[in-house]
DNA sequence: CAACAAAGTTAGTCAACTCTAACTCAGTTT
DNA sequence: AAACTGAGTTAGAGTTGACTAACTTTGTTG
C-alpha cells in the first residue's frame, strides 16, 4: 500500500483509472448502450484484457455488477462514485469556460485530467463561485453534490422533422474537432435552428442558422441534441 | 510501458513522482540546504530507500548529478524540468487566489496535485488571464516560461534589527497553519512591520503591525522574509 | 582505537495498471 | 454438424513507485 504522491491527499476516492472506468460505464448506461468489456475497452483506449481485469476488480470492490457476459451495471456505490467524477468533470469544464474563456472544444480534454486532481474543497469553491451552475458548456447537466440526478438526453437533431424550429440544448463533447466546426457554423448550446431537407444516401441535413444555410453531415447532426420548439411559429 | 490514464495525454513530462523529487531538490538548492537522500526523503514523506532508488533513476536519466554521497544537484535538463513544475505550481496558486479568493493557506495543497495535471495549453491560458504575473500569493517568484530565473530569498524577519521598518516580501508556504495565523495577525505579502524587541531564550519577537503589537515565536518569524525599508523614516 | 549512530544502499515484496499471446466459449454461417 | 468469428478470459510479463528488513559505509565519540 504505497499511494502515489499525485493521489496521496485525495482520501477515499477510487484511483484515477478506476474513476475513468466508472465514468465510462455510467456514460454507456445513460446512452442506452450495453456496457460490455469491448465497448468499455474501446472507449478508454485500453486492450480488452485490461478492461476485463479491471472490471473484475471493480466487481470485487462492489462498484460494478456483472449482469451477464455482455452487460455491466453500476452498483449504487459505483453509481454514486461515478456521479462524483462526472460532477467534478463538468464543474471544471464550466469553470475553465467561465474564468478563462476556454472554448468548448478544449475544456473536455483538460477536465479529463483535472477531474482526478481536484479536491472536494476546491470543487465546492468552484461550485460556489459559479453560483451552483446546473449545466456545463456542452449542455451536460451537472449532478448535484448529493441526491438524484437525471441524465436524460434530448432528441437528436437527426430526428427533427423538416420545417421544425429546433433549440440546441446539448452537444456531445467527445469529438473536439466536431465541436470546433459546429462553433464555426454558429451552432452552440442555446442556438435556434430551422430544420430543412435531409439529402438521401448519407447526404447532409440542411439547417438554417440565423440567415445562413448550413449543411450538416450525418456524423455531425447526430451529436446535436435539443427540442422542437412548440409555441414558436 | 503502460502509461496510466491520468498521465496519458501529458507528453514528455517526468512522472508526477519524479516532478516532486525535482521540485524538492530545486527547493533545497535554493535555500542552501544540502540535497541528501535523507532530507529529500523527509521532505517528500517517503522512506529513505525509496528516495535512494528514485535518485539513482533520476541520475541515470540525466536529471540529477550525485556530487558526493550527501549532495545532489540538478543537471541543466533537471533544473529546467524543475522550473517548469515550479512555474506551474505558482501560476496555479495565483490563479486559485485570483479567481476563487482561495486563502493563501489553502492554495499550496491544491497546487501540489494540480501541478501534475495542468497542460501546457492551460498553463498558458492561466498566465495570460492573470496578465503574466511575476509572483504567487506567498511572494514566490514565478519562473518565466523560458530563460533565466532568480530564486533568491530576502532577509528573514528573524534577522531584522530592532527599530527597523520591515516590508514583507515573501512567506514560506510550507506550513499552512502558520500562514493562517499570520493572516490573522494582519501579516501578508506587502505588509509593513515595525520590528521591536526580541525576548531571549526562544521568546517571541515583538512587531508592530499598523497600531497593534504582535508577538511572533521564533518558528514564525523565520518564515517571514522581506527587506528593511531605507528611505522611510 | 573500538563502539556506536547516522546515512545510504541492496534485496525482496507488493500493488496498481497495463500489455501481448493464447486460450475458451457462444453464436453464426455454411 | 463443422467451422468460423467475435467476445471474454487467463497467463505471463513489464513498469513505476512505494514498503520493510538487513546490510554497508562513514563519521563521531568515549
Ligand atoms: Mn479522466
Ligand atoms: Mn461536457
Ligand atoms: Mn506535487
Ligand atoms: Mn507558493
Amino acid at each position: 500500500m504505497a499511494p502515489n504522491s499525485a493521489t496521496r491527499t485525495l482520501g477515499g476516492r477510487p484511483s484515477p483509472a478506476a474513476e475513468d472506468y466508472l465514468k465510462t460505464i455510467f456514460a454507456l448506461g445513460s446512452s442506452g448502450d450495453a456496457a460490455s468489456v469491448s465497448t468499455i475497452a474501446t472507449r478508454l483506449g485500453v486492450s480488452r484484457p485490461s478492461a476485463s481485469v479491471m472490471l473484475k476488480r471493480l466487481a470485487d470492490e462492489g462498484l460494478v455488477e456483472r449482469v451477464d457476459r455482455h452487460r455491466h451495471l453500476l452498483t449504487s456505490k459505483g453509481r454514486s462514485d461515478a456521479l462524483r467524477v462526472v460532477r467534478r468533470h463538468r464543474l471544471i469544464e464550466a469553470f475553465l469556460a467561465a474564468t478563462l474563456d476556454m472554448p468548448w472544444d478544449e475544456v473536455h480534454a483538460e477536465a479529463e485530467l483535472l477531474e482526478h486532481a481536484v479536491s472536494d474543497r476546491l470543487e465546492a469553491r468552484i461550485d460556489a463561485a459559479l453560483g451552483h451552475p446546473t449545466h456545463d458548456p456542452h449542455g451536460d447537466p451537472i449532478p448535484p453534490r448529493q441526491g438524484d440526478h437525471d441524465e436524460a438526453w434530448h432528441e437528436p437533431l437527426d430526428a427533427a422533422p423538416p420545417g421544425a424550429t429546433f433549440r440546441v440544448e446539448r452537444v456531445s463533447d467527445r469529438d473536439s474537432a466536431a465541436l470546433r466546426h459546429l462553433a464555426a457554423l454558429g451552432i452552440t448550446v442555446g442556438s435556434t435552428l430551422v430544420v430543412g431537407e435531409r439529402e438521401p444516401f448519407g447526404g447532409p441535413l440542411w439547417v438554417r442558422v440565423g440567415r445562413r444555410r448550413r449543411a450538416l453531415g450525418p456524423g455531425l447532426s447526430r451529436l446535436v441534441h435539443g427540442a422542437v420548439q412548440e409555441g414558436q411559429r
